[in-house]
DNA sequence: AACTATTTATAAGA
DNA sequence: TTCTTATAAATAGTT
């Protein structure tokens, strides 16, 4: 039974520890079905144990979706991450809008000359246009600079990732080198007579 | 206080509903802590909340990493991403750039108005203005364009560059655990003596 | 895997 | 929000 509090540091001896383990782990997972279903929450856990087994859990039942969530929510504008990824006729589309903004802009000064007939605009209607036009350039340009940036964002995001990824693959050959090195562990010898090799790396 | 047992369904009283969820949440989070620091295992928790905000919880400090990790074990892609950090002050140099240019042509309408005393642009002035307008609008615009997609072109080739990476890394593992399982396949014994042999790895 | 003495989490109340 | 407290739930150590 339960002796005192539990102390916040590893489980020394290795067969509590796996005990441990499996119940903690089975508690977690429980914690966390009932923290999505009581609470209308979507959640997703990841363990690795020690040894890296896996054991996971997404309430949506799709851990893709909600590390896609995830990569969405933490990257780029904090508002509402639009999640989709940015369609490629973007350029295109801000190409046609800024044209027609412009065409717009200038239609009204052609019709601004040719009301009265004069080709004249006061000192106050230039003020006005000077005032338009900073506004709709402003506009323009922070449309496009979020989109861009969004996507930039996807991007460095995604390659977070795959250099994560990189450095788990390393990790996972370094580790194989090493049972390599140490064949006993993996291949018991077979006789008195001493494994004899030679490694050459080239990285 | 506790009455009764829960019942495993969506708590239905909203403000009760967001209490649980602070409580649970915070219960969930220590519970992982806790098994990863007793156990000596790795640890994600994701929960969004019914109102889509992010907690989240990485035992190592980086779900890029974790979600690096469970993609490799679940044999997932990587997904498609990207490399390469953008200079950060790309953006503040292009919005600079492009408010320069602004200013610019304000004050050379500025400087027009000033010139003869009045107030008036002629119809041609006008006509000029609105074609330098154009030209320095699809200027800056492709000018800009021109960046970003070369930026995104690079973070893409980047990628492409990490994933052959990956490929290549994943191979290697293949290869040594081929190696492991079938070792006199791949090298073959010297005499009676089957684990004696040399290793010369080129990757 | 099952049991139980304890600790821990938490629902409801304040 | 934070605290208190009664009760449910989790779990360490044991069998």
């Amino acid at each position: 039974m339960v002796r005192g509090k539990v102390q916040l540091k590893r489980v020394e001896n290795p067969i509590y520890r796996q005990i441990s383990f499996c119940k903690r782990r089975a508690g977690l997972l429980k914690k966390a079905r009932e923290l999505a279903v009581l609470c209308d929450a979507e959640i997703g856990v990841i363990v690795f144990s020690a040894h890296g087994k896996l054991y996971e859990l997404a309430t949506n039942g799709n851990m893709q979706r909600l590390i896609a969530r995830y990569n969405c929510t933490t990257s780029g504008t904090p508002g509402k991450g639009s999640c989709e990824t940015i369609q490629p006729q973007v350029a295109e589309e801000l190409a046609d809008m800024l044209k027609q903004q412009t065409n717009l802009l200038f239609k009204a000064l052609r019709y601004k000359h040719g009301r009265d007939g004069t080709s004249d605009l006061t000192f106050d209607e230039l003020e006005h246009l000077e005032k338009s036009l900073e506004v709709w350039i402003y506009h323009i340009r922070s449309t496009k600079m979020q989109i861009f940036l969004q996507q930039i964002e996807r991007l460095r995001n995604q390659e977070g990732i795959l250099q994560a990824t990189n450095e788990v693959l390393k990790a996972k050959i370094w580790e194989q080198n090493w049972e390599l090195l140490e064949p006993n562990i993996m291949m018991p010898s077979t006789g008195p007579y001493p494994l004899n090799f030679a490694y050459n790396y080239c990285f």
